[in-house]
DNA sequence: AACAGCGGTTCCATACTGTGAAACTTTTGC
DNA sequence: GCAAAAGTTTCACAGTATGGAACCGCTGTT
C-alpha cells in the first residue's frame, strides 16, 4: 500500500533530511540507519547525494547536520517570516478568541526576538515591542523559552522593573519548573504595572520548543478572562501548530 | 560521464531545491522546468515528492518556496551559528591580515544583527557590539546591507551620532550608489569619534547579498592601513565565501 | 458559447537506476 | 596486535524513475 505514486528515492532522502533537521542535534550514520530502518548501503548512498546537494553537512566527527542550503536560507531576512506565515492562522485565531495582542518570538542571540504580532482589537492594548529591548525574565515569552531550554538562562542579576519583577534567582528557577509543569507561563505586572501576558511554547512533533506565543493586554482584562483559562487555551491552540511544523510520513512499513 | 555514482533522482531533486532556496524569491513551476531543463513530468513528480517531505511549499499563487523544514531550521537559535561556522575561516584570515576586529552580520528584523566576531589582536580595539543597538546607517555593515537591498532603507530621519554621521538623505543615497560601485563601504568617525570600519558583502553564487563582513578599529590605524586597500582585501577574501555558500553541480549535461 | 493557449498533471512502455546482501575497507576499542 | 564495529563499494536483479504524449482545467479572445 504505497502512500503516493511516485519517487521513492526522493521520499526516503526527504525522510532522512526530516530526521536530521528536526532532531536539531547532529545525527550519526548508524542512528539514522536504526531510525529509518533502511539498508546501510542505501542510507549511505542517499546521504552522499544529499551532501553533494549541500542539504546535509557532515562535520569533522562524521555526524550529519543540516547543510549549507539550510544556513543560507536561515541567513535571509525572510526566513523567519516563513515561520510567521505558518503560525499566522493560529495567531489570528487566538486574537479573535482573546481580542488581545498576540506575539510570536524565537530565541536568537540570547534573547527572545519578536517576529510577528497581531494587534489587539481593543483601543487600549499592548503596543508593539518589536525591537524594544526588554528583560526577558519579566516576559511570558522569555519565561517560556527559558523554561524549555530554548534560551540559555540569563547570567548575572535579574533586573527589577516593577515591584512584581522576579529578581530572586531561586524563586525564578522555581517559577520555571512551574511553567514546565503547567505548560504555560504568565507575567503579571512584572515588566510594567498594568501589563500582563500569558505565553506557551511552540513545539515540533518531537517535542522540541522552537518558539513561543503570548497573549498580552491590561492586567485587569487578562485577569478577567482568567490566567489559567488563557494558558490552557494557548496550549491547546499551539498544539495544532506542531503538526504543521513537524508532521512527516510515518515510517515502519509492514512490508 | 556521470559526475558520481549514485542517486540521480535525489540529485535532481537537490538541484531543484538549490534553485528554489538560492533564488530567494518564489519560483514558478515553468521557470524551474526552463532553468533545469528536465521534462515537465519529472519536475512535477519531484516537486510533489519534495512537498510531501516539507522541503518545498507551494503558496496560494502556486509558486514554490523553501518548505517548513527550512523554516524550522531557521527558527533554531543555532541556525545562524552554522553560517558563522562557514564564514569563520575567512574571518580568522581577515583578522590575521588586518589584526583588527572582524564582524559578521545578517539582516534581521529591519536591522543588521551581528552574529559573529573575531576580536582585535590589539589591546585597543573595537569592542563587542553584539546586542548593542546602533544606528545602521552609521556603520559599514549597515551601509553594505542597505546598498545591496539586503535591508530595507531606513525610514524617518537619519540619527546623528557625530559630526561625521550621514544625516542628509540625498547624500546618503548617493553614498550607497558609491558603495555598489566600489563593492565595499566605509564608516569613518560616523558612529563614534575615533572608530572606523570597512565592510563588504557576502554573496551567494547567484550574486544575492545575504550578509556582510566588516573590519573595524581606531580610525588612525584603519587609515594607516588604507581604506581602499582594506576594502579591496575584504572583497577579494569574501569572494571565496560565495563558493562555500553557493556552489552546486553544473547542470546542462551534453547527453 | 465555442475555442485556442497556457500551465500543470497523469498515463504508460521502456530501460535505466535504485536496491539490499554480502564482500570489503577503515576505524575504534581493548 | 587482534577483534569488532562502522561505513563504503560491488553486483545482479527488479522495481522505479523517465519523458513523450494525452489529458485536464483555467483564462482570455472573438
Amino acid at each position: 500500500m504505497a502512500t503516493h505514486t511516485g519517487s521513492q528515492a526522493v521520499e526516503r532522502a526527504g525522510a532522512l533530511l526530516g530526521v536530521i533537521v528536526e532532531s536539531g542535534t547532529p545525527r550519526t550514520f548508524s542512528s539514522l540507519v536504526d531510525e529509518l530502518g533502511m539498508a546501510k548501503s542505501t542510507t549511505s548512498r542517499l546521504l552522499h547525494a544529499l551532501e553533494r546537494s549541500r542539504l546535509v553537512h557532515r562535520d569533522r566527527a562524521g555526524a550529519f547536520r543540516p547543510g549549507a542550503l539550510f544556513s543560507l536560507h536561515a541567513a535571509r531576512p525572510s526566513a523567519l517570516h516563513d515561520l510567521s506565515e505558518l503560525a499566522r492562522p493560529t495567531m489570528e485565531h487566538l486574537s479573535e478568541l482573546s481580542r488581545e495582542t498576540v506575539n510570536l518570538a524565537v530565541p536568537r542571540g540570547g534573547t527572545p526576538v519578536q517576529i510577528d504580532q497581531v494587534e489587539s482589537r481593543y483601543l487600549l492594548g499592548a503596543v508593539s515591542w518589536v525591537g524594544v529591548d526588554v528583560p526577558a525574565h519579566c516576559t511570558a515569552l522569555g519565561k517560556v523559552l527559558y523554561a524549555y531550554g530554548a534560551l540559555d538562562l540569563p547570567r548575572g542579576a535579574l533586573e527589577r522593573r516593577t515591584a512584581h519583577s522576579p529578581v530572586d534567582r531561586a524563586q525564578f528557577d522555581h517559577a520555571l519548573i512551574e511553567v514546565r509543569r503547567r505548560g504555560w507561563a504568565a507575567s503579571l505586572d512584572e515588566l510594567e504595572l498594568g501589563l500582563a501576558a500569558v505565553g506557551a511554547p511552540v513545539r515540533t512533533v518531537d517535542g522540541t520548543v522552537v518558539a513561543a506565543v503570548s497573549v498580552s493586554g491590561p492586567t485587569s482584562r487578562v485577569n478577567e478572562y482568567g490566567i489559567t483559562r488563557l494558558g490552557d487555551l494557548l496550549v491547546a491552540e499551539l498544539r495544532g501548530l506542531s503538526a504543521l511544523l513537524g508532521h512527516y510520513p510515518a515510517r515502519r512499513d509492514v512490508s
